[in-house]
DNA sequence: ACGCGAACGATAATCGTTCTCATTTGCAAC
DNA sequence: GTTGCAAATGAGAACGATTATCGTTCGCGT
């Protein structure tokens, strides 16, 4: 297991530029778990480190294909990002502060499968999202 | 139970006109249950209704405030509308087409209450979306 | 029918995001 | 270590969905 972030962006396929290495840096040792391509950016102005608007999204993009990253459109318009360690988790988004909690739970796991099923739908790459307000 | 359009607008304290009577009826007599604003302009265009859409915007989201129309957020970046009649429940929408399905679940609907009061979420107003890919 | 405030329609503005294109950079070959 | 070239970047234009602006029109009580 690897831990170097070079490595890392040279197992996606990814050639190993300066803007790469600090957004995948943000997100490997920042604080913020959810970030959305403009707190990625405000947060590389706010280092010193000026990458381009349209730069921050292409790199989130590509990390997405490449599986560095996992994208959420939860309510409110932006799209927030997250790291992909292969845990698979559902999200709870409060409506009034956009505040991003993980959950996991088997029972509503194996619902989920079931009503989704006979529906017919397939649930494989699926996402649950619960709208609520934080307290 | 009143059933006409005009009355339903009073109830809600809107004014009657013209568009707002096209727009509800639509949505309670159209064949369409799930509705973007475009699908509604388009709809009015191609019946010579026309309305600005502006309009169906504005109308739209007066309907939501007053408790007429649901909206939501699916991912794909537009709100969709649908008639609130009271009966809650959740959604499976499907990435690839945006096909939208109702469901209820009792067990996901009380596991998700659980989950929500443990992480300090109140779930009043709240909605559930699963993402997966119809067939 | 009259008048007035609310509602409308066209269009400009906004927001998040993607595209374009000229310049710069990573990196492999010399 | 320089060179070359495709790939990546940055600035800004373009885009799609939505909201705001503003002059005109309409619903409706008098």
């Amino acid at each position: 297991m690897d831990t170097s972030q070079p490595e890392h962006l040279k197992n996606a396929g990814l050639k190993s530029t300066l803007p790469r290495l600090k957004i995948l840096g943000l997100f490997e040792n920042g604080q913020e778990r959810h970030m959305s391509a403009e707190d990625v950016y405000k947060q590389l102005l706010s280092t010193g480190d000026d990458v381009g608007l349209a730069t921050v999204y292409r790199v989130l993009t590509q990390f997405q294909q490449a599986g560095l990253l996992l994208r959420h459109n939860f309510e409110g318009g932006k799209s927030v990002f997250e790291l992909n360690e292969g845990k698979h988790h559902d999200h709870i988004v409060c409506l009034q502060c956009g505040h991003v909690q993980e959950f996991y739970d088997s029972a509503i796991e194996s619902r989920q499968k079931k009503v989704a099923a006979e529906l017919g739908f397939d649930i494989h790459e699926h996402s649950l999202h619960i709208y609520a307000d934080c307290t």
